[in-house]
DNA sequence: AATGTATGTTTAATCGATTAAACAAAAAAC
DNA sequence: GTTTTTTGTTTAATCGATTAAACATACATT
């Protein structure tokens, strides 16, 4: 495309050198290469004439670095996925590093082909919101000696680098917060899932209800196929609503599905909290919006993201210190959508 | 940090041959270079045996083409951006090219810098959501004859490929359905910025005004700084309700704008749209979800992005094909938050 | 038998950088 | 006046692929 890069080679003639003097050089290794200090000059002010741009591919073909981090999530164009893309971005920056992206849709397969796809074009590292089912990917990156991180979600039984959220604790949270409100029939809506946080989650709220005494009933909890969730939501509700023990309040695993839930109740009529308590993993614009201000676990994204790009970082530089396992903590912000129901009548 | 990688040399010792068989044959030009059938046959037994994975680098390096497309938008992390950003990287990976983003705060600097990293990178070219004053980075790359294409706003007076919004035609359209619906005091918040598409989106709505035979205030025109916009708008909207003419609707010329001033026209107890009746650019899950769902500038998304990369990859191929410039019309999606006047009261 | 034409395979240059090792010339040491 | 050391610079291999050109054979033609 370009007209004609300009390569050391092209500052070499120019200057009537090697390029291994200019190499050193533009590198800051004049001293130990105890390069002329005229040529170094001379060589710099060619460089910054010809306006020098390295490239990459060459340096990195040598070098077996990139410089380049692979960032695997679930969807870009969802605002949680976006907002850490975002973070990962500006920290990996701060180090030198780019970012490629690639979105999996929750699907094991496309996870597959987008980090055979990262690997060949010669990623570092890798930053993986891991799908359901994509365990051998894990296995097969541990095998190969790649460095990466997970983020968000992680595999208990495969000692991995990760950095996610302590969903039980989320979800504990979540459940004594709306039982202090004086909600007794609670549901929860999550994904169909065997993703370690997606069970913690459900864990969490099961032992809120248990330690309150209060008995679970099957029809509160709704698990729905990621696939699906537009009709499964509005299956699950009514049928949350219309159980033998109608539900008072909701709490939503992740952000979409509350957004998908949200819109469904808005359909029914029902208001929120009078109808229907709310409670939501995940945080966006949408809660503050919404004419009730939706309760939410408050995620700590930009240290989930920082850390993540930093684990990844340190580990690209000392492969074999131990494994880094970080379980943040969320935080409830209790807003109208889960007000205390004495506060009502 | 992979154990060891394999390479076509790898694969030519195995098999006993030169790299060049090696490469002629998996790059399916067995024909063409007349390698032994049987040969043939070995190399991509012992190929799909080791693994093989070839390096993009040193393809790159060579071909001088990295299939890759660098994409600058002003914020991965904001909905609109994350939009497009999913279409473009659906619609690469479809033509075998890979995307890496970066997003550039609307500040022209950050948008000069990613521009120069990325070329550095060898991306074979650009799909750049424009900042203010960034006319001389569009020049520099015309010079250096790098393809790329203008998305969403573009500069008039230079001469290039474009994919954006008919943003006149939107804003006049937004303008004349709140007539319709029986507002006469109509605002527009927009942001401060010689951008094109924003002073069209202001004209369009002047323009909505004038052609209805209604005196335009300056009081009801705002335009906020990109990195003000929290102060800015609600001093904007304060000034604009309280005016001698004070405003019965508003339009936000973009998401980012309505979801601030929303917030603002909540925090103040507004009523949608009995006090104000609100008009936005771009769409969201939040216009759905308000109390009172937003009307919208249906801009097709879908389209925008996947025209961009369509045009990008084509001039790849053919340089020297004349400038596509494409201007697409955005569709008003009637709500609830501009429901004629006379069926209020 | 001499020449021409397929057929199959290897050689070596190339892309743009890095860097150990070799080399040359000047300065210091004995 | 040699030898050694220091200083400054070049050579050439390397990273992993691609590909034109050279090189062998085998086979066909006259």
């Amino acid at each position: 495309m370009n007209k004609k890069k300009v390569s050391l080679k092209d500052i070499a003639e120019k200057a009537q050198v090697s390029t291994a003097l200019v190499s050193y050089v533009l590198n800051g290794k004049e001293k130990e290469s105890r390069v002329g200090h005229e040529i170094a000059v001379k060589i710099k002010q060619i460089a910054k004439e010809l306006n020098y741009q390295p490239n990459y591919l060459a340096k990195s073909l040598r070098s077996g670095k990139t410089q380049t981090i692979g960032l695997i999530i679930a969807d870009i164009s969802n605002p949680f996925f976006a907002n850490i893309a975002r973070i990962v971005e500006d920290e990996a920056k701060k180090n030198g590093y780019t970012v490629i992206i690639g979105s999996s849709d929750e699907k094991a397969e496309k996870s597959w082909a987008l980090i055979t796809v990262f690997l060949n074009r010669q990623v570092d590292g890798f930053i993986i919101v891991s799908s359901e089912n994509s365990e051998e990917q894990i296995e097969y990156l541990i095998e190969k000696n790649v460095a990466f991180v997970l983020l968000d979600r992680h595999f208990p039984d495969i000692p991995t680098h990760f950095v996610s959220l302590n969903s039980y604790k989320a979800a504990f949270d979540a459940g004594v917060h709306l039982i202090q409100g004086g909600y007794k029939n609670i549901g929860l809506i999550a994904y169909k899932s065997q993703l370690f946080h997606m069970q913690e989650r459900i864990r969490g709220y099961r032992e809120s209800l248990a330690e309150s005494g209060i008995v679970f009933h099957p029809a509160w909890l709704k698990e729905v196929g990621f696939d699906t969730i537009d009709e499964e939501i509005k299956v699950g509700i009514d049928e949350m609503l219309a159980s033998e023990f109608p539900v008072d309040a909701l709490i939503f695993a992740t952000y979409r599905l509350a957004i998908t839930g949200l819109k469904y109740i808005n359909a029914l009529g029902l208001k929120v909290p009078d109808d229907l308590a709310i409670v939501s993993f995940g945080q966006a614009e949408v809660f503050d919006l919404y004419y009730c201000p939706i309760t939410y676990v408050q995620q700590p994204m930009e240290e989930l993201g920082k850390t993540a790009v930093e684990i990844l970082i340190h580990q690209l530089k000392e492969p074999h210190d131990e494994k880094r396992q970080t379980l943040m903590e969320a935080q409830l912000m209790a807003r109208d959508s889960s007000r205390p129901k004495a506060a009502i009548s």
